[in-house]
DNA sequence: GCAGATGGACAAGTAACTTGTCGAAGCCTA
DNA sequence: TAGGCTTCGACAAGTTACTTGTCCATCTGC
């Protein structure tokens, strides 16, 4: 992708988010691959954000990432085998296994998370940090709640 | 995803960018469906038009799409599948097989264009004209020319 | 006229999903 | 307290959009 594509201005500004987003997360994965943390994707730390966040169980999960639940129990069965979360039974449903994160999980969200901002602030120094702010607000405003129509279709 | 992440404001304008990606997308797609392409996916979109635009054999495409040649072969196949494309033998180079796209693909170019653009009104609706602008802007300098290490790699 | 680059095809593997089905466990209500 | 829905996690199989690797036909430059 990132392609000039001519035509659309509306399809230039997709590609242009698109773009934004490829920029920072392949930043962050050639540093985070250096830093001990090789063969990790950006929906995985994500993930791990939501489970930090509360997103305990795989159903619970799935919910936040608007995938199946089975998505997102294939997504912490990879994350269990980096060692970043490990599971337990829940004591008071013996349904449910507890997802928990690591250690090394902590360690890959803070490090993730300092690159990350590594960018932005690089991203800042470049437009200037009131412009990115508005940028950020402006994006936020546009995306927030918008119609949600095949949700909650999960089992 | 489009989960507020909290911790690494970083993250968070990652996930914002990538949100305002799919919501543009999605809104595209479903209208689309509606418009008698159904099937298609942005990434076919976005390939109809660099093919348009002088992509015109699979290895070339790859190129422009940063994909090996295979990739970009696969999804020519689909696309001549939905009858948007269609191929013929170069006349002047035996190996070659010239993709071009069909009325149809243009139809869909045309239209898919037109929706995108509808998002991107609404979205200038929403936050000012000239501040959309500047968004766009913004996020075309911050993304430019990024380092390309691991380019033309293909065969 | 031949070495090396290039284009396309075929094959197999992978990642990140999906749908469908299942049994075990919990919750709700009459 | 038993019956019936709901929810959780697991297993299986299918799909999509890629990847690597290999191969041969053809073109290009010296």
């Amino acid at each position: 992708m990132i392609v000039p594509m001519a035509q659309s201005s509306g399809a230039e500004l997709a590609l242009l988010l698109l773009g934004g987003f490829h920029s920072m997360v392949d930043e962050v994965n050639v540093e985070l691959a250096k830093r001990g943390h090789e063969g990790v994707r950006p929906v995985h730390e994500f993930a791990l954000r939501a489970v930090d966040a509360g997103a305990d169980t795989a159903s619970e999960l799935g919910r936040r990432l608007s995938v199946t639940k089975q998505a997102a129990a294939q997504t912490i069965a990879v994350l269990e085998g980096f060692g970043y979360v490990d599971r337990e039974p829940d004591p008071g449903d013996a349904r449910r296994k507890r997802v928990r994160v690591t250690p090394r999980g902590h360690e890959l969200m803070t490090v993730g998370g300092a690159l990350f901002d590594d960018v932005r602030s690089r991203w800042a120094a470049r437009i200037g940090p009131e412009q990115l702010e508005t940028l950020e607000a402006h994006l936020a405003r546009l995306t927030e709640r918008r119609s949600f129509t095949a949700e909650d279709l999960q089992d």
